[in-house]
DNA sequence: AGCTCCGTCGTTTTT
DNA sequence: CGACGGAGCT
């Protein structure tokens, strides 16, 4: 399929449609439909790639054409920066200089920081409340913890700030959390320290991220005329990615939308994959009842993909039960069938889409349209790996952001400090970086004081330098910092933010800290606090720019280079690509083991939705593989093939011969016994398997008798690896193969000395053992560590 | 104050 | 296996 017919099919599809507006040119009927109506509820079902935010921004333009509102009356929310950024071009696209004077466009935090500054009296907050970060918020719940004499082992802060979060995403504040919630962490005290949290924030004059909704939804209930100023402000009000979000921001919308009633939730509940962090499906698949009135339109009418990927990723996504059901279809060619393809492990996974690549590149695809989607970011490795040895450009989407990197958050806290002479949180952090003597015992006493006048570290720390507390040469030291501030505060009056900035990190020591450093990263280091400064220029001061990086975390990655993208499926949603690899398709990986044991049923079908999701980034192929043999926690395990492939419609797909090798299990080992149920299980491609016995049928059978610590033998004769020896014996629960060994399971039966034969490394010796995992000096792999039921005796 | 060793853990990510 | 964080040692 060459790129150019999708791209030749896609405009005709949407050929102008008379001399109507602008906006309205190219919409099909129901594109228009959405557009067009405007009175009452409405949700918009859009499958992946047909035209949501188009429908959006057009709706956006006629809503403004009609004369029914005044851009400052319009409430469009996104889920991220990006989103609201896209959304915004798009818009001024349509309507030139109106967006200017569209200040409620934004995500549901954005919005919700710029109600709350409005009425911070109302909540108890000061204004300049400053937005803890997630390390601001770690810092401050192990200072809690500590305080509580709570063993931050057995429970980690960041296992209570996930708890909190989790709370706060249900829109629940602390008199709300269930007692025996509450009860879940150390012991009882779950609630009490959520509480104290919030009173630390009140104290701090600070917000986190979840409180930007929750006490707008708190505001909004306790100040029914607040309330109502904000019905009669938003005449219309507009949703993206609905199906994303949580409980607190569905509250929050259902308040604003008493008004006008005039809410349009754009979403697809096909592609609702952030569960785990509190976005609930929920949402979606009750706004009929939530909204009464509520119209609902369907565009399934898609402009990206060809006929085999989408009747692919359909098949696939119709074995989930939880879902709307619409069905996506295409007027376009057949296109290029879903290739599945089974490597002997993940670095023959690794080099055989490598060379797919380069055979893709020298037919003249652009790098740009080849996207690597894996489930984890482990699984990059690999791929990168090679991809340096090829020469091959190439470029990682998502991993560590610009403004989390240390430096970056370090330098951050400096301009906090001069900014605001109360921001304790970033004092703290900063006040010894770089070293300069001021250590945990100082940090302690200021705090002291501080807690006894009850005034900010900065201010306690003055007037400790003006005591004889402290020994002369930390006092000197912390008084130079303090005059520092002073000074830098005076000089931010004069001059510019950029400039001030330059001065701070250069007077503070925190540039020459680097500079001595001689670590690999450090130049780096460096070249990011130029680019934090450079990216300070478009504001008008600090207190402009700091505000904007509370709230927005990501960086503009200048793009453009033709590289391949390598990136997660999560990352990958929004995207499309001409080409698109998805590797990694085994049972325990993807869907992921982890989803599966804390979700069950849910964590299935959103892995599914995952897996729907990365077919459906393909405009002309995708190919699928998977692994015999990956590496796991440094221990290489053989996988069983993902259930997902056995969804796969067999009209659509195209099993590839294997790479290279025996393939993902020659005739001697492969099939044999209950193993052998899934066509790809197989050696020989296809043999018309039906669809009655996919893996997922095998899954639920073997649900709970699954035995880590049995069956030793792997692929012996006497039965697949599931099957021998499976007794009752309990162990972790699996709903289908392990790909790592528990660690409670019995020891090992092998010996010491032992000669056994493993599928993947032949013969060896066992030198080690370790509850189930043995070391072994093979004859020709050299040592390994494996799990005892990939190996059997010699 | 700074380094080193040891234990733990290992999916996905935004604001 | 390898990254990270905390405790403990010098």
């Amino acid at each position: 399929m060459k790129p150019g017919g999708i791209a030749a099919r896609a405009r005709a599809a949407i050929a102008p449609a008379g001399p109507q507006a602008s906006y309205l040119a190219g919409l099909n009927p129901e594109q228009r439909e959405a557009v067009e109506t405007l009175d009452g509820p409405l949700l918009v079902l859009a499958g992946a790639g047909t035209g949501k935010t188009r429908v959006l921004t057009a709706r956006v333009a006629h809503i403004l054409a009609s004369g029914r509102a005044f851009p400052s009356q319009i409430l469009v929310v996104t889920f991220t920066n990006k989103a609201a950024r896209e959304m915004k071009d798009r818009i001024h696209g349509m309507v030139g200089d109106q967006i200017e004077g569209m200040p409620w466009l934004g995500t549901f935090h954005s919005i919700g920081v710029r109600i709350l500054r409005r009425h911070h009296e109302l909540v108890g907050l000061k204004s300049g409340f400053t937005i803890l970060d997630t390390d601001d918020q770690i810092r401050l719940l192990k200072q809690l913890l500590a305080a509580e004499n709570i063993d931050e082992k057995r429970w980690p802060a960041r296992l209570l700030a996930a708890t909190i979060d989790g709370w706060k995403n249900r829109g629940l504040s602390p008199k709300d959390v269930p007692p025996g919630e509450g009860a879940v962490f150390a012991n009882g005290k779950g609630g009490m320290l959520y509480a104290a949290y919030q009173a630390r924030l009140k104290a701090l004059n600070a917000v986190d991220f979840g409180d930007l909704l929750l006490e707008g939804i708190r505001l909004f209930r306790e100040n029914p005329d607040v309330l109502a100023e904000y019905h009669r402000r938003f005449k219309y009000l507009l949703v993206d990615e609905y199906q994303d979000t949580n409980v607190a921001q569905y509250l929050w919308l259902r308040l604003l939308a008493q008004g006008s009633k005039n809410v349009c939730c754009v979403g697809d509940d096909d592609q609702s994959i952030y569960g785990w962090r509190g976005a609930e499906v929920d949402n979606i698949l009750r706004f009929e009842s939530d909204f009464p009135g509520a119209k609902v339109i369907r565009l399934e009418r898609n402009y990206r993909s060809t006929g085999h990927i989408l009747a692919s990723a359909a098949h696939l996504i119709a074995h989930n039960e939880g879902r709307l059901g619409k069905t996506l279809f295409s007027e376009g060619d057949e296109g290029e069938r879903v290739s599945v393809t089974g490597a002997w492990d993940s670095g023959e996974e690794a080099r055989a889409v490598g060379e797919e690549i380069e055979t893709l590149q020298r037919a003249g695809h652009r790098l740009s349209e080849i996207a690597i989607l894996v489930r984890a970011s482990f699984q990059m490795r690999e791929f990168e790996d090679r991809f340096v040895t090829l020469g091959m450009p190439y470029r990682v989407i998502g991993g560590p952001r610009f403004y989390e990197r240390a430096e970056i958050r370090d330098a951050l806290a400096y301009l906090r400090c001069v900014n605001s002479t109360a921001d304790d949180l970033a004092f703290e952090r900063i006040v010894n970086v770089p070293k300069r003597g001021i250590g945990d015992a100082t940090v302690k006493q200021i705090h002291d004081v501080a807690r006894a006048a009850g005034v900010p570290l900065q201010e306690a720390a003055r007037v400790l330098t003006e005591s004889e507390e402290l020994k002369p040469k930390v006092r000197g030291t912390l008084r130079g910092l303090i005059q520092a501030f002073e000074r830098w505060r005076e000089q931010a009056r004069t001059l510019s933010h950029t400039e001030i900035a330059e001065i701070v990190l250069d007077e503070s020591g925190y540039t020459e800290m680097w500079q001595k450093d001689r670590s690999a990263e450090a130049a780096g280091r460096l070249e990011n606090l130029k680019e934090l400064v450079r990216s300070m220029e478009p504001f008008e001061n600090l207190p402009g720019f700091l505000e904007h990086i509370s709230l927005v975390m990501d960086v503009d990655n200048g793009a453009g280079e033709d590289a391949v993208q390598v990136m997660t499926l999560h990352s990958a949603k929004g995207l499309e690509f001409d080409t698109v690899f998805l590797p990694g398709w085994e049972e325990g990986l993807f869907p992921h083991q982890r989803a599966l044991d804390d979700q069950g049923k849910a964590g299935l079908e959103e892995e599914r939705r995952l897996a729907y999701v990365g077919i459906t980034r393909a405009r002309a192929s995708a190919r699928i593989w998977f692994a015999s043999n990956r590496r796991i926690h440094g221990m290489w395990n053989s996988t069983v093939p993902s259930r997902f492939l056995d969804e796969l419609p067999d009209a659509h797909v195209r099993v590839e011969e294997s790479r290279g090798g025996m393939g993902w299990g020659g005739s001697s080992y492969g099939g044999g016994g209950s193993y052998g149920q899934s066509r790809f299980d197989r050696a020989e491609p296809f043999a018309a398997s039906s669809y009655s016995t996919p893996g997922w049928q095998r899954a639920q059978t073997q649900r709970g008798r699954s035995d880590t610590g049995g069956g030793r033998g792997g692929f012996s004769e006497r039965g697949g690896r599931y099957d021998a020896g499976a007794s009752a014996r309990r162990g972790p629960m699996v709903i289908e193969g392990t790909l790592v060994a528990s660690s409670s399971a019995p020891s090992s039966a092998f010996k010491r000395g032992e000669r056994v034969f493993h599928i993947k490394f032949g013969y060896g010796e066992v030198t080690g053992i370790d509850g189930n995992k043995l070391t072994v000096q093979f004859d020709k792999a050299g040592e390994k560590r494996v799990v005892d039921t990939f190996v059997e005796k010699a």
